[in-house]
DNA sequence: CAGACTCCCGGAAACGTTTACAGCAGAGCA
DNA sequence: TGCTCTGCTGTAAACGTTTCCGGGAGTCTG
């Protein structure tokens, strides 16, 4: 009724009309004072006044409509839990943040068909574009990300011919660095604590593991190899039953959730870290930091991937038709305390002394 | 030019237009078969198979700015790595969920402007809805909440007359149950470190640590007193800093992130967690659980007042009408072994407790 | 067999913007 | 004075959907 009169919106909220028609004007001089482009100082006062005086506030969707463009960015993750996501996060955001753009994250829980639902139905115009970091990846998945209808660049290992911009590291190699550290430091009994196999980083990181014992001629007892998920508790209960059956000397964890669940594990057991048994984490996430003793990690360069992720986003936003870029960031090593090196024929003191530390090292 | 014959949108991607041309059937047909109502057998086959040919995905933009919704709900959170958030987000997702829609989390860093600034631009129809948990309330930010265009749930303390749904906890009392343990288990030197005063959260844990001695009789001692923000490195420098100058019992940390920084303080000093030094955090987060040892946490019930508020909002998004609602959460507390009581008459060890170490500072 | 009822369809009008286009007034210039 | 040029304005057409409404074909009932 009052509807077309009144120029509001369906729920009563005022629109471009109402603004025009309380300050005497067309639309289109009220749109193009409300950007900010032309109009004579008159008008520029009346539509200023108008539009003061209900309120109004311009409707997002409309606008992007029209224009092809929301200015929204999504990063959808596994885990939000996970340190090593908000790390990524952070460095997407000031990157997504500088171009205007504002950053909206998405956890899926690992629900493959939340993920893929998340292509299919946010994606489609709800953001500019977004970045993925996908642990499994199907080929119903990699379908939806070909034929996304917005630019996606994926955080994470794919398949080689995949036509999707994508920056990786190679965790495997980032295995190898550990092992190298704890088999120079003496350590021969080095155990892992992985994972899901049926994972990307999973697979990624039990290959790196085997090949980096075989490398240094070291036979891998199957004993000392036990898997969890990605999370503290897993990890914990993973290493648990690792050191249930085995005396590892070292222990490598496929992430810092792990690693901490494997340090309140071996502390509980009476070992001493890194005396009895070093520890190696893998992400270096903000946790490595935050244990006692702190722990060592290797570094796949979180930040970095996610500033290179985001920028590749920008770039393809701003020309689709750019060819599919991959970009590589190298692993890299931060010793700590968890696996400093230390004497390890000295007798072990009567009282359990606090570790001797040497500050720590990013190689 | 062909865009008008070959009917499709702007970036060459199929529409509902493209779609009903190649099925030989009105706009409105189509609509109605992708849509699942209505349609004869022949029409739903003919529509189907046209849309599968040329790819057509749905334009959210398009369909939100008729329908007037976009089955969004955002989430804002001051940081995502305090796993308070991520906790409270986990329960909001799952209640966002269950009702059909998808959650999005954007992580305001604290930056006022940042969280206004969402209020007064995302939150303008691209999310039908919005829980924010700010933890400073000025005029402004008070305003842009007040006349949102789009619902809006607030985590945490407001104004009493404020007109907004609100999901608060009680962390005055909160801190009162970890004092009272404290003072139960013996301690009298209890030091409190806490996050900024001129913050929601911060202010009203100061208050309830001073209300909470004055109950039981004990004098405060300022130098027991220490501030820095509510992440982990500040909480770390600032229980350094307490116990550069003080010699307290117990230590009560303004939350979980604070709490495994201070002890981390405590075991780089050679303090004894809990015989030395008690600690009791605050959140009740996942981390409590990962430390070594696992810590005391009073709970303010995160996960509970996430749920509640995406209740809260979901109902105000299907009747706008309602007038506003507070709900309250009570704190409780969870004793672990950080302060379980234990014997401070024994005899300190004869071994002289590890030498005291300043190790690296992050801060 | 007529009338009412059901089902399906297509045209067209929304939703709230931005913007191409054309018209119009005034200023500058020959 | 007449012409062009400039700057503003309003009309209307997009953007890609959903949905109201009226009409036509078929079915059931009396």
């Amino acid at each position: 009724m009052g509807r077309k009169r009144l120029q509001e919106s369906a729920d009563g909220r005022p629109t471009v009309h109402t603004v025009a028609a309380r300050a005497g004007v067309s639309i289109a001089s009220a749109s193009r004072v409300l950007n900010g482009v032309g109009g004579s100082p008159e008008t520029i006062r009346k539509v200023r006044e108008a539009a003061a005086e209900v309120g109004y506030v311009p409707n997002a969707i409309a606008r992007s409509l029209q224009s092809q463009r929301t200015g929204l960015v999504a990063l959808a993750v596994e885990d939000i839990g996970n340190p090593v996501y908000v790390e990524m996060m952070r460095a997407i955001e000031s990157v997504v943040a500088a171009s205007g753009r504002q950053l909206l994250v998405h956890a899926t829980g690992g629900r493959i068909d939340n993920e893929t639902a998340l292509l299919r139905r946010l994606a489609h115009r709800y953001v500019d574009g977004m970045i993925v970091s996908p642990i499994r990846v199907t080929d119903d998945h990699l379908a939806a990300l070909v034929d996304s209808p917005v630019p996606v660049v994926v955080v994470g290992q794919l398949p080689a011919d995949a036509p999707v911009d994508n920056v990786r590291t190679d965790s495997r190699t980032g295995v190898g660095l550990a092992v190298d550290h704890l088999v120079a430091a003496g350590r021969r009994r080095i155990g892992f604590v992985n994972g899901p196999l049926d994972t990307v980083p999973g697979a990624a990181r039990d290959a790196g593991f085997r090949a980096a014992l075989a490398g240094h001629g070291l036979a891998l007892d199957e004993r000392l190899v036990e898997i969890g998920d990605f999370r503290y508790a897993a990890g914990r209960a993973a290493a648990e039953r690792l050191l249930a059956r085995a005396e590892p000397d070292a222990l490598v964890c496929a992430n810092d959730l792990i690693a901490v669940g494997a340090l309140h594990a071996l502390l509980a057991a009476g070992r001493r870290v890194p005396d009895d048994v070093a520890l190696v984490g893998m992400d270096d996430t903000e946790l490595a930091q935050m244990t006692f003793p702190q722990l060592s990690s290797v570094s796949l360069g979180s930040a970095e991937r996610g500033r290179r992720a985001a920028e590749l986003l920008l770039q393809r936003i701003a020309d689709p038709a750019l060819p599919p870029r991959r970009e590589q960031v190298a692993p890299s090593l931060a010793v700590r305390a968890s696996s400093a090196a230390t004497p390890l024929f000295l007798p072990a003191p009567a009282e359990p002394a606090p570790a001797p530390r040497t500050p720590e090292v990013t190689a």
